[in-house]
RNA sequence: GGAGAGGUGGCCGAGCUGGUCGAAGGCGGCGGUUUGCUAAACCGUUGUAGGGUCUUAACGGCCUUACCAAGGGUUCGAAUCCCUUCCUCUCCGCCA
């Protein structure tokens, strides 16, 4: 959510912002909206400060035994003004909110313009690349070392849902150990473990909801109760940035720094047909997420220092990566900046988005109500997070980058400790 | 799932025979006095959000509205009465 006042007070720079993210956005609608809620409230405010100020005397006639029949009859008309103009305050004030929510937040000044994936600025490159080497690919390398089932996993609930077997089971839960005990021991974090389900308020919190509630998956209440509806998450940034809604954090405490690992569930609505090969595109994958709360005055560092310890994992795993800085045009709903980390697939022979390292600013604050309190002052604080890592398209990279002419597969030094000092993987 | 108790400000806790309650008291926090330093004692202060207004503006001041789990109702007036929902705790049952 933006700062109403700066829509109020500042209109045309959010439309800029609107424009170089090309956004379609109903601003003129917002601001009527706006206006129209701050008139009524003047009016409701003016009429109830009466009412309050006739009860009162109201109250002090009957303690010193006066006659007051005639005062109530006189104020029970302003009531029913108060509740006629209270009802239409109501829809005025929700229609505004409804709108504001669709609002995506605005491009950082350094973020470069650009349309779409196209534009997007190349900000490091790591390793080498050799683009004519011919290895098989993923599927091929899963299939000769018995991986993992993707005929039973679609078996059980569809495309997109693959059963990890043997190895290919362990490898998974060796590379989330090893991401999650990195961020914990070498970078600083605390582990979470939050639920998968949560509520709607939490996905609003965040950003996901309301504009792509076809993207969630969604399991209905009982009652009906839209209210009460729970959505598998998309991410561990959604319970994990969610933890802190309603509060008021001490500044002093701050940055705090959590890593969670959470499955994440996505319909990827619309976008089922391209990149679906293998583990390209899923609709349950696992994947740590690092979330950090900072002092407003502090995200711009704390951003860097995410996509470090992204880049730390990929560097770890002797994967060549790229950087990629999104432009306007590109980047998700409620970013200010984000950077995109994309490895190399030499059998794939492209660069497959393994992380997405992003400042929200105070666009999730908002929303979800976050604060940090720090010499008396209250202020909305910054919400950042980063994959740290999806496993999905680091292991389609793993496997064949690091596959070997004798046909196995080579675990780099730095997993080995999390597979019981396995150095290699070979079909059985 | 059955039975009962309860949800009040950063925390604890009073109020709950409707009006002087944004809410006693305590703790904590902040400022000050005292002190060689610390502690103790004493004095003062201490919620959040919206709108209006004053100052060129910021800081801030003043006026006002809302918030005592959430939503609704009764009433001139609700923390206090009624209804619904949610949550927490205790006991029993069931179960990983």
């Amino acid at each position: 959510m933006l700062d109403p006042k700066l829509y109020r007070e500042n209109p045309e720079l959010v439309r800029e912002g609107l424009r170089r993210r090309g956004a379609s956005f109903d601003l003129d609608g917002l601001l009527r909206l706006d206006e129209e809620k701050r008139v009524l409230g003047a009016e409701l405010d003016g009429l109830k400060a009466e009412r309050n100020a006739a009860s009162e005397s109201i109250a002090r006639l009957k303690r010193e035994g006066g006659d007051a029949s005639s005062a109530i009859e006189q104020t029970r008309t302003t009531g029913e003004r108060i509740k006629e103009l209270q009802a239409r305050y109501d829809v005025v004030e929700t229609q505004a909110r409804e709108l504001a929510l669709l609002c995506p937040n605005l491009p950082h000044a350094s973020v470069p313009d650009g349309k779409s994936s196209a534009d997007n600025r190349v900000a490091a490159t790591w390793g080498t690349v050799d683009a004519d080497r011919e290895v098989p690919d993923h599927l091929e390398i899963g299939r000769k070392l018995k991986l993992f089932d993707f005929e039973r996993g679609a078996k059980l609930s569809g495309s997109g849902f693959p059963i990890y077997t043997g190895m290919g089971a362990r490898l998974e839960r060796a590379l989330i150990n090893f991401f999650l005990d990195t961020h914990v021991q070498r970078h600083g974090f605390t582990e979470v473990a939050p639920p998968y389900l949560v509520g709607r308020q939490a996905m609003i919190g965040t950003g996901q909801l309301p504009k792509f509630e076809e993207d969630m998956y969604r399991c209905d209440s009982e009652n009906g109760d839209r209210d009460r509806d729970l959505f598998l998450v998309p991410t561990a940034e959604v319970p994990v940035t969610n933890m802190h809604s309603d509060e008021i954090l001490d500044a002093a405490t701050l940055p705090i720094s959590y890593c969670a690992y959470t499955a994440c569930f996505r319909r990827e609505a619309g976008s089922w047909g391209a990149d679906t090969r293998g583990f390209l595109r899923l609709h349950q994958f696992n994947k740590v997420e690092m979330v950090k709360f900072a002092h407003p005055d502090k995200s711009w560092e704390a951003l860097e220092d995410l996509r470090g310890h992204a880049e730390a994992l990929l560097q770890m795993l002797e994967l060549p990566y790229r950087v990629l800085e999104l432009c306007a045009g590109d980047m998700g709903f409620g970013a200010a900046m984000c950077y995109d980390l994309e490895v190399w697939a030499p059998a794939e022979k492209r660069w497959l988005e393994v992380s997405s390292v992003s400042n929200f600013v105070d666009f999730q604050a908002r929303r979800a109500n976050i604060r940090c309190k720090s010499e008396g002052k209250t202020r909305y604080l910054h919400t950042l997070n980063g994959s740290g890592l999806a496993t999905p398209r680091v292991l389609v990279a793993l496997l064949e980058h690091h596959f070997t002419d004798r046909g196995t597969f080579r675990v780099p030094a730095a997993l080995r400790p999390w597979l019981g000092g396995l150095e290699e993987i070979a079909a059985a």
